[in-house]
DNA sequence: ATAAACTTTCAATATATTTTGAAAGTTTAA
DNA sequence: TTAAACTTTCAAAATATATTGAAAGTTTAT
Protein backbone atom coordinates (compact mmCIF):
# COMPACT_ATOMS: atom_id res chain seq x y z
CA UNK A 1 0.00 0.00 0.00
CA UNK A 2 1.43 3.15 -1.05
CA UNK A 3 1.41 6.50 1.71
CA UNK A 4 -1.56 8.24 0.02
CA UNK A 5 -4.11 5.41 0.32
CA UNK A 6 -2.31 4.46 3.71
CA UNK A 7 -3.28 8.34 4.70
CA UNK A 8 -6.63 7.54 3.55
CA UNK A 9 -7.59 4.46 5.13
CA UNK A 10 -6.39 6.05 8.22
CA UNK A 11 -8.56 8.97 8.18
CA UNK A 12 -11.09 6.50 6.88
CA UNK A 13 -11.16 4.31 9.82
CA UNK A 14 -10.33 7.24 12.64
CA UNK A 15 -13.69 8.98 11.78
CA UNK A 16 -15.56 5.40 11.51
CA UNK A 17 -14.25 5.06 15.09
CA UNK A 18 -14.90 8.51 16.11
CA UNK A 19 -19.08 8.42 14.88
CA UNK A 20 -19.57 5.03 16.72
CA UNK A 21 -18.40 6.98 20.06
CA UNK A 22 -20.34 9.97 19.43
CA UNK A 23 -17.53 12.16 18.00
CA UNK A 24 -18.17 13.72 15.13
CA UNK A 25 -17.52 11.89 11.65
CA UNK A 26 -15.79 14.93 10.12
CA UNK A 27 -13.91 15.91 13.49
CA UNK A 28 -12.32 12.73 13.76
CA UNK A 29 -11.05 12.80 10.20
CA UNK A 30 -10.00 16.30 10.30
CA UNK A 31 -8.01 15.35 13.64
CA UNK A 32 -6.61 12.46 11.37
CA UNK A 33 -5.54 14.54 8.63
CA UNK A 34 -3.38 16.52 11.11
CA UNK A 35 -2.41 13.57 13.17
CA UNK A 36 -0.19 12.09 9.67
CA UNK A 37 0.51 15.71 8.15
CA UNK A 38 4.07 17.04 9.54
CA UNK A 39 3.21 20.65 9.03
CA UNK A 40 0.66 22.65 9.98
CA UNK A 41 -2.40 23.19 7.38
CA UNK A 42 -4.78 25.81 6.65
CA UNK A 43 -8.42 25.80 6.71
CA UNK A 44 -7.96 25.96 2.84
CA UNK A 45 -5.89 22.84 3.16
CA UNK A 46 -8.29 21.09 5.01
CA UNK A 47 -11.00 21.71 3.01
CA UNK A 48 -9.53 20.47 -0.17
CA UNK A 49 -8.13 17.30 1.47
CA UNK A 50 -11.51 16.39 2.90
CA UNK A 51 -13.75 17.84 0.39
CA UNK A 52 -15.20 20.07 3.10
CA UNK A 53 -16.98 23.45 3.11
CA UNK A 54 -15.31 26.26 4.28
CA UNK A 55 -17.62 26.84 7.45
CA UNK A 56 -17.71 23.35 7.94
CA UNK A 57 -13.89 23.20 8.55
CA UNK A 58 -13.72 26.49 10.30
CA UNK A 59 -16.81 24.92 12.76
CA UNK A 60 -14.46 21.04 13.15
CA UNK A 61 -11.31 23.19 13.78
CA UNK A 62 -12.57 25.20 16.52
CA UNK A 63 -14.14 22.09 18.25
CA UNK A 64 -10.86 20.19 18.22
CA UNK A 65 -9.26 23.23 19.81
CA UNK A 66 -11.85 23.41 21.96
CA UNK A 67 -10.58 19.75 22.62
CA UNK A 68 -7.18 20.72 23.41
CA UNK A 69 -6.12 18.37 20.47
CA UNK A 70 -5.35 20.92 18.19
CA UNK A 71 -3.74 24.36 18.27
CA UNK A 72 -3.10 27.56 15.46
CA UNK A 73 0.24 28.24 14.36
CA UNK A 74 0.87 31.53 13.08
CA UNK A 75 3.33 32.20 11.05
CA UNK A 76 5.82 35.07 10.49
CA UNK A 77 4.83 37.52 8.15
CA UNK A 78 1.41 35.25 6.98
CA UNK A 79 -2.06 36.55 7.49
CA UNK A 80 -3.17 33.08 7.16
CA UNK A 81 -4.27 30.68 9.97
CA UNK A 82 -2.55 27.20 10.54
CA UNK A 83 -3.56 23.99 12.60
CA UNK A 84 -1.93 21.30 14.01
CA UNK A 85 -2.87 18.30 16.11
CA UNK A 86 0.00 17.28 18.85
CA UNK A 87 1.18 13.90 17.64
CA UNK A 88 1.85 12.59 21.17
CA UNK A 89 -0.97 9.49 21.82
CA UNK A 90 -1.12 9.53 25.17
CA UNK A 91 -1.73 13.54 24.99
CA UNK A 92 -4.47 12.89 23.04
CA UNK A 93 -5.86 9.77 25.42
CA UNK A 94 -5.39 12.00 28.29
CA UNK A 95 -6.98 15.35 27.01
CA UNK A 96 -9.86 12.77 25.49
CA UNK A 97 -10.50 11.51 28.53
CA UNK A 98 -10.07 15.07 30.77
CA UNK A 99 -13.15 16.49 28.04
CA UNK A 100 -15.45 13.58 28.12
CA UNK A 101 -14.96 13.45 32.00
CA UNK A 102 -15.91 16.91 32.85
CA UNK A 103 -18.46 16.91 29.83
CA UNK A 104 -20.39 13.79 30.26
CA UNK A 105 -19.16 11.75 33.22
CA UNK A 106 -19.54 14.73 35.72
CA UNK A 107 -23.07 15.37 35.04
CA UNK A 108 -24.55 12.01 35.40
CA UNK A 109 -22.43 11.87 38.65
CA UNK A 110 -24.24 14.97 39.79
CA UNK A 111 -27.85 13.16 39.05
CA UNK A 112 -26.85 9.57 40.39
CA UNK A 113 -26.28 11.26 43.39
CA UNK A 114 -29.26 12.97 43.72
CA UNK A 115 -31.12 9.71 42.72
CA UNK A 116 -29.15 7.26 45.47
CA UNK A 117 -30.81 10.20 48.19
CA UNK A 118 -34.16 9.21 47.36
CA UNK A 119 -36.02 7.37 50.22
CA UNK A 120 -38.82 4.97 50.08
CA UNK A 121 -39.93 1.90 51.71
CA UNK A 122 -37.27 -0.59 51.72
CA UNK A 123 -40.02 -2.82 51.58
CA UNK A 124 -41.15 -1.53 48.21
CA UNK A 125 -39.72 -3.67 45.65
CA UNK A 126 -40.23 -0.81 43.37
CA UNK A 127 -37.98 1.34 45.36
CA UNK A 128 -35.25 -1.94 46.34
CA UNK A 129 -34.90 -2.16 42.71
CA UNK A 130 -34.62 1.35 41.79
CA UNK A 131 -32.14 2.09 45.25
CA UNK A 132 -29.69 -1.04 44.29
CA UNK A 133 -29.52 -0.07 40.54
CA UNK A 134 -28.88 3.60 41.06
CA UNK A 135 -26.04 2.93 44.13
CA UNK A 136 -24.41 0.55 42.46
CA UNK A 137 -24.34 2.28 39.03
CA UNK A 138 -22.93 5.52 40.87
CA UNK A 139 -20.38 3.53 42.42
CA UNK A 140 -19.05 2.12 39.71
CA UNK A 141 -19.03 5.66 37.88
CA UNK A 142 -17.17 6.97 40.73
CA UNK A 143 -14.72 4.09 40.58
CA UNK A 144 -13.96 5.44 36.69
CA UNK A 145 -14.27 9.16 37.56
CA UNK A 146 -11.19 8.31 40.20
CA UNK A 147 -9.53 5.83 37.77
CA UNK A 148 -10.16 8.89 34.67
CA UNK A 149 -8.39 11.55 37.13
CA UNK A 150 -5.50 8.89 38.47
CA UNK A 151 -4.74 8.22 34.12
CA UNK A 152 -4.76 12.39 34.31
CA UNK A 153 -2.04 12.69 36.52
CA UNK A 154 -0.12 10.16 35.38
CA UNK A 155 2.84 9.69 33.04
CA UNK A 156 2.33 7.31 30.20
CA UNK A 157 4.49 4.82 31.11
CA UNK A 158 3.51 4.32 34.75
CA UNK A 159 0.13 4.32 33.71
CA UNK A 160 0.26 1.22 31.76
CA UNK A 161 2.82 -0.63 33.75
CA UNK A 162 0.30 -0.67 36.76
CA UNK A 163 -2.15 -1.66 34.53
CA UNK A 164 -0.35 -4.44 33.32
CA UNK A 165 0.83 -4.97 36.84
CA UNK A 166 -2.71 -6.72 37.05
CA UNK A 167 -1.84 -9.26 34.66
CA UNK A 168 0.60 -10.69 37.21
CA UNK B 1 -38.31 14.09 45.12
CA UNK B 2 -40.34 10.74 44.57
CA UNK B 3 -39.84 7.44 43.00
CA UNK B 4 -41.95 7.96 39.57
CA UNK B 5 -39.70 11.39 39.48
CA UNK B 6 -36.99 9.74 40.10
CA UNK B 7 -37.24 6.97 38.09
CA UNK B 8 -37.91 9.38 35.02
CA UNK B 9 -34.94 11.26 36.01
CA UNK B 10 -32.80 8.15 35.62
CA UNK B 11 -34.11 6.92 32.41
CA UNK B 12 -33.34 10.42 30.96
CA UNK B 13 -29.74 10.25 32.41
CA UNK B 14 -29.30 6.96 30.98
CA UNK B 15 -30.87 7.81 27.67
CA UNK B 16 -28.48 10.90 27.71
CA UNK B 17 -25.48 9.08 28.35
CA UNK B 18 -25.86 6.72 26.18
CA UNK B 19 -26.48 8.68 22.92
CA UNK B 20 -23.36 11.03 23.99
CA UNK B 21 -21.59 7.27 23.40
CA UNK B 22 -22.76 6.64 19.77
CA UNK B 23 -25.79 4.44 21.76
CA UNK B 24 -29.21 4.85 20.30
CA UNK B 25 -30.82 6.95 23.07
CA UNK B 26 -34.33 4.78 23.21
CA UNK B 27 -32.21 1.70 24.03
CA UNK B 28 -30.44 3.36 26.40
CA UNK B 29 -34.00 4.21 28.00
CA UNK B 30 -35.51 0.83 27.33
CA UNK B 31 -32.56 -0.71 29.60
CA UNK B 32 -32.73 1.84 32.24
CA UNK B 33 -36.18 1.53 32.41
CA UNK B 34 -35.65 -2.19 33.03
CA UNK B 35 -32.89 -1.49 35.45
CA UNK B 36 -35.25 -0.07 37.83
CA UNK B 37 -38.12 -2.36 37.60
CA UNK B 38 -37.89 -5.32 39.71
CA UNK B 39 -40.38 -7.51 37.34
CA UNK B 40 -39.88 -8.66 33.95
CA UNK B 41 -41.88 -6.21 31.29
CA UNK B 42 -43.94 -6.85 28.19
CA UNK B 43 -43.29 -5.20 24.67
CA UNK B 44 -46.97 -3.45 26.13
CA UNK B 45 -45.10 -2.14 29.39
CA UNK B 46 -42.13 -0.84 27.69
CA UNK B 47 -44.28 0.96 25.04
CA UNK B 48 -46.79 2.49 27.13
CA UNK B 49 -43.97 3.71 29.76
CA UNK B 50 -42.06 5.13 27.15
CA UNK B 51 -44.39 6.24 24.51
CA UNK B 52 -43.05 4.51 21.89
CA UNK B 53 -44.35 2.04 19.05
CA UNK B 54 -44.78 -1.40 19.33
CA UNK B 55 -41.94 -1.81 16.16
CA UNK B 56 -39.48 0.51 18.03
CA UNK B 57 -39.56 -1.59 21.33
CA UNK B 58 -39.39 -4.70 19.28
CA UNK B 59 -36.46 -3.81 17.89
CA UNK B 60 -34.91 -2.18 20.40
CA UNK B 61 -35.46 -4.80 22.57
CA UNK B 62 -33.94 -7.47 19.91
CA UNK B 63 -30.90 -4.82 19.78
CA UNK B 64 -30.43 -5.25 23.83
CA UNK B 65 -30.46 -9.01 23.85
CA UNK B 66 -27.97 -8.93 21.26
CA UNK B 67 -25.84 -7.04 23.26
CA UNK B 68 -26.39 -9.40 26.11
CA UNK B 69 -27.67 -6.63 28.32
CA UNK B 70 -31.65 -8.24 28.34
CA UNK B 71 -33.18 -11.40 28.33
CA UNK B 72 -36.21 -12.83 27.33
CA UNK B 73 -38.33 -14.55 30.18
CA UNK B 74 -41.59 -17.15 29.66
CA UNK B 75 -44.28 -17.38 32.29
CA UNK B 76 -45.98 -20.41 32.66
CA UNK B 77 -49.32 -20.51 30.78
CA UNK B 78 -48.37 -17.39 28.77
CA UNK B 79 -48.18 -16.29 25.63
CA UNK B 80 -46.21 -13.00 26.17
CA UNK B 81 -42.75 -12.39 26.26
CA UNK B 82 -42.03 -11.01 29.06
CA UNK B 83 -38.19 -8.97 29.10
CA UNK B 84 -35.75 -8.50 32.03
CA UNK B 85 -32.19 -6.73 31.99
CA UNK B 86 -29.91 -8.62 34.38
CA UNK B 87 -28.92 -5.84 37.17
CA UNK B 88 -25.67 -6.64 38.06
CA UNK B 89 -23.48 -3.32 37.41
CA UNK B 90 -20.45 -5.19 37.00
CA UNK B 91 -21.93 -7.45 34.48
CA UNK B 92 -23.60 -4.96 32.46
CA UNK B 93 -20.00 -3.04 32.11
CA UNK B 94 -17.85 -6.43 31.06
CA UNK B 95 -20.58 -7.13 28.15
CA UNK B 96 -20.93 -3.78 27.30
CA UNK B 97 -16.88 -3.68 27.22
CA UNK B 98 -17.25 -7.19 25.83
CA UNK B 99 -19.40 -5.95 22.60
CA UNK B 100 -17.51 -2.76 21.68
CA UNK B 101 -13.94 -4.23 21.92
CA UNK B 102 -15.80 -6.93 19.23
CA UNK B 103 -17.67 -4.84 17.56
CA UNK B 104 -15.47 -1.16 17.52
CA UNK B 105 -12.34 -2.36 19.04
CA UNK B 106 -10.87 -5.01 16.90
CA UNK B 107 -11.73 -3.89 13.58
CA UNK B 108 -9.74 -0.75 13.93
CA UNK B 109 -7.21 -2.69 15.03
CA UNK B 110 -6.88 -4.42 12.31
CA UNK B 111 -6.56 -1.77 10.48
CA UNK B 112 -4.46 -0.31 12.53
CA UNK B 113 -1.73 -2.87 12.10
CA UNK B 114 -2.13 -3.19 8.51
CA UNK B 115 -1.01 0.99 8.19
CA UNK B 116 1.69 0.08 10.79
CA UNK B 117 3.51 -2.60 7.99
CA UNK B 118 3.33 0.05 4.77
CA UNK B 119 6.69 0.35 3.42
CA UNK B 120 8.39 4.35 2.92
CA UNK B 121 11.49 6.96 2.72
CA UNK B 122 12.53 7.09 6.55
CA UNK B 123 13.74 10.69 5.30
CA UNK B 124 10.25 11.14 4.42
CA UNK B 125 8.71 13.79 6.64
CA UNK B 126 5.05 12.47 4.99
CA UNK B 127 6.12 9.27 5.69
CA UNK B 128 7.90 9.48 9.09
CA UNK B 129 5.19 11.37 10.72
CA UNK B 130 2.29 8.90 9.29
CA UNK B 131 4.39 6.02 10.82
CA UNK B 132 5.25 7.39 13.99
CA UNK B 133 1.20 8.29 14.75
CA UNK B 134 -0.27 4.91 13.66
CA UNK B 135 2.48 2.77 15.16
CA UNK B 136 1.92 4.92 18.25
CA UNK B 137 -1.65 4.79 18.29
CA UNK B 138 -1.62 1.08 17.44
CA UNK B 139 0.19 0.62 20.66
CA UNK B 140 -2.18 2.59 22.51
CA UNK B 141 -5.21 0.31 20.81
CA UNK B 142 -3.52 -2.55 22.05
CA UNK B 143 -2.85 -1.68 25.60
CA UNK B 144 -6.42 -0.86 25.75
CA UNK B 145 -7.38 -4.13 24.29
CA UNK B 146 -4.99 -5.99 26.50
CA UNK B 147 -6.91 -3.86 29.81
CA UNK B 148 -10.21 -5.03 28.34
CA UNK B 149 -9.14 -8.82 28.32
CA UNK B 150 -8.28 -8.32 31.68
CA UNK B 151 -11.43 -7.38 32.87
CA UNK B 152 -13.65 -9.21 31.27
CA UNK B 153 -12.21 -12.52 33.04
CA UNK B 154 -12.15 -10.51 35.97
CA UNK B 155 -14.11 -10.34 39.00
CA UNK B 156 -15.43 -6.81 39.96
CA UNK B 157 -13.70 -6.47 43.54
CA UNK B 158 -9.98 -8.04 42.43
CA UNK B 159 -10.79 -5.53 39.03
CA UNK B 160 -11.29 -2.18 40.79
CA UNK B 161 -8.26 -3.65 43.44
CA UNK B 162 -6.05 -3.50 41.12
CA UNK B 163 -6.86 -0.50 39.88
CA UNK B 164 -6.80 1.03 42.98
CA UNK B 165 -3.40 -0.19 44.04
CA UNK B 166 -2.47 2.22 41.33
CA UNK B 167 -3.01 5.57 43.57
CA UNK B 168 -0.39 3.85 46.33
C1' DA C 1 -58.30 -26.06 9.82
C1' DT C 2 -59.25 -21.76 12.11
C1' DA C 3 -58.71 -17.90 14.61
C1' DA C 4 -56.94 -15.41 18.32
C1' DA C 5 -52.74 -13.87 20.45
C1' DC C 6 -48.74 -12.40 19.82
C1' DT C 7 -44.15 -10.98 17.19
C1' DT C 8 -41.62 -9.28 13.30
C1' DT C 9 -40.75 -6.58 9.27
C1' DC C 10 -39.90 -2.61 6.62
C1' DA C 11 -41.40 1.26 3.52
C1' DA C 12 -42.80 5.56 4.69
C1' DT C 13 -42.27 9.34 7.80
C1' DA C 14 -40.37 12.07 11.26
C1' DT C 15 -36.57 13.80 13.73
C1' DA C 16 -31.89 14.95 14.64
C1' DT C 17 -27.50 15.97 13.05
C1' DT C 18 -24.33 17.69 9.86
C1' DT C 19 -22.98 20.50 6.09
C1' DT C 20 -23.13 24.20 2.97
C1' DG C 21 -22.10 28.71 1.19
C1' DA C 22 -22.74 33.28 0.84
C1' DA C 23 -23.04 37.34 3.62
C1' DA C 24 -21.26 39.65 7.50
C1' DG C 25 -17.44 40.43 10.33
C1' DT C 26 -12.52 41.25 11.31
C1' DT C 27 -7.77 42.33 10.65
C1' DT C 28 -3.91 44.13 8.26
C1' DA C 29 -1.25 46.91 5.08
C1' DA C 30 -0.77 50.78 2.38
C1' DT D 1 -9.87 55.54 4.57
C1' DT D 2 -10.05 51.57 1.60
C1' DA D 3 -9.70 47.24 0.00
C1' DA D 4 -7.80 42.85 0.06
C1' DA D 5 -7.15 38.80 2.84
C1' DC D 6 -8.85 36.21 5.80
C1' DT D 7 -12.37 34.22 9.51
C1' DT D 8 -16.87 33.59 11.41
C1' DT D 9 -21.76 33.00 11.41
C1' DC D 10 -26.03 30.84 10.68
C1' DA D 11 -30.40 29.95 7.99
C1' DA D 12 -31.32 26.76 4.63
C1' DA D 13 -30.41 22.31 2.56
C1' DA D 14 -28.71 17.84 2.71
C1' DT D 15 -27.90 13.72 4.97
C1' DA D 16 -28.17 10.32 8.44
C1' DT D 17 -30.62 8.18 12.03
C1' DA D 18 -34.60 6.77 14.49
C1' DT D 19 -39.51 5.83 14.66
C1' DT D 20 -43.97 4.56 13.23
C1' DG D 21 -47.70 1.51 12.26
C1' DA D 22 -50.04 -1.50 9.58
C1' DA D 23 -49.44 -5.71 7.10
C1' DA D 24 -47.29 -10.06 7.12
C1' DG D 25 -45.61 -13.72 9.77
C1' DT D 26 -45.70 -17.05 13.57
C1' DT D 27 -47.34 -19.78 17.32
C1' DT D 28 -50.70 -21.93 20.13
C1' DA D 29 -55.16 -23.64 21.59
C1' DT D 30 -59.21 -25.59 20.22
Amino acid sequence: MELPEAKQKFIEAWGKLGSEWGINRTMAQVHALLLVTPDALTTEDIMENLSISRGNANMTLRDLMSWGLVEKQHKAGERKEYFFADKNTWNIARQVAKERRKRELEPVLKILEELTKVQGDSKDPAYKTFNTSVTDINKMAKNVDKTLETMLKAEESWFWGSIFKMFK
